[in-house]
DNA sequence: TAATATCGACTACGGCTGTAATCGTCAACC
DNA sequence: GGTTGACGATTACAGCCGTAGTCGATATTA
């Protein structure tokens, strides 16, 4: 398991995780504004589906796709890749680093705020 | 300006984030427990110059090389590219996701909290 | 029952990535 | 001055990624 799923990837994976099962043919029509062609959908849906990212049901002569990995697992895993490798496995750098580029709103902090505050328990 | 920087790549602006200007021969012998061998190294080099990553000067017969881009100026975008796909663009989920997963350290949620403390002002 | 639409599977293909060998050239040494 | 070594440039090549066309089989419809 834990294969990397790439950024198209994910886009169909997005979709899945917000309703599934679905046909190929209603992912596709989820992801109309990418442009893809259907072809291109079934091409992601079946790379994902080896690599055990989906799960499939036969439906007839078609399958059902539905997500066979957490979002939050998949989330955790390139969260921790990238804090590896940009800030050597320390998360607060990479908070400063975006607050200093004022990519922090001020609810943002609130949140980081709370959260930290329960951490603490 | 602003292209990627593959994996791979980010090894070899490492070596020259902690110390430039380097020849090819130096920015190998750097990496040497990746097992890379010198053409590989001079293939990473020649294309984080032709992507404008690295700035060359001629030494004699050879190259110096340095970074033309700044560690945090790349950082700073893998960031928000990683916050935005993930966390729809907001950072404190991915904190959160973190410490669910005990990603973090007593002295990492004690950074945090210091940092927060100063954003607030 | 014959034509058509629809599926998934397979194939394609250019670009990027990781990894490296080869080539032509120039400098240094014998 | 010829040979050897060190450079960068060029070429290679398999695998992954984005994007898509084609094919064979089946279901639907006329």
């Amino acid at each position: 398991m834990s294969e990397r799923i790439s950024e198209a990837e994910w886009q169909v994976m997005e979709v899945l995780w917000h309703a599934s099962p679905l046909t190929a043919q209603e992912v596709a029509a989820r992801l109309a504004e990418t442009g893809w062609s259907l072809p291109t959908v079934k091409t992601l849906l079946s790379r994902l589906a080896a690599k055990g990212a989906l799960a499939t049901t036969e439906d007839g002569r078609r399958y059902l796709y539905e997500p066979a990995v957490a979002r939050a697992d998949v989330a955790a895993g390139e969260s921790r890749r990238l804090v590896d490798r940009l800030f050597g496995g320390r998360p607060a750098p990479l908070v400063a680093h975006l607050a200093e580029r004022g990519e922090l709103s001020a609810a943002d902090i609130a949140e980081l705020e709370a959260l930290i505050r329960e951490l603490k328990q």
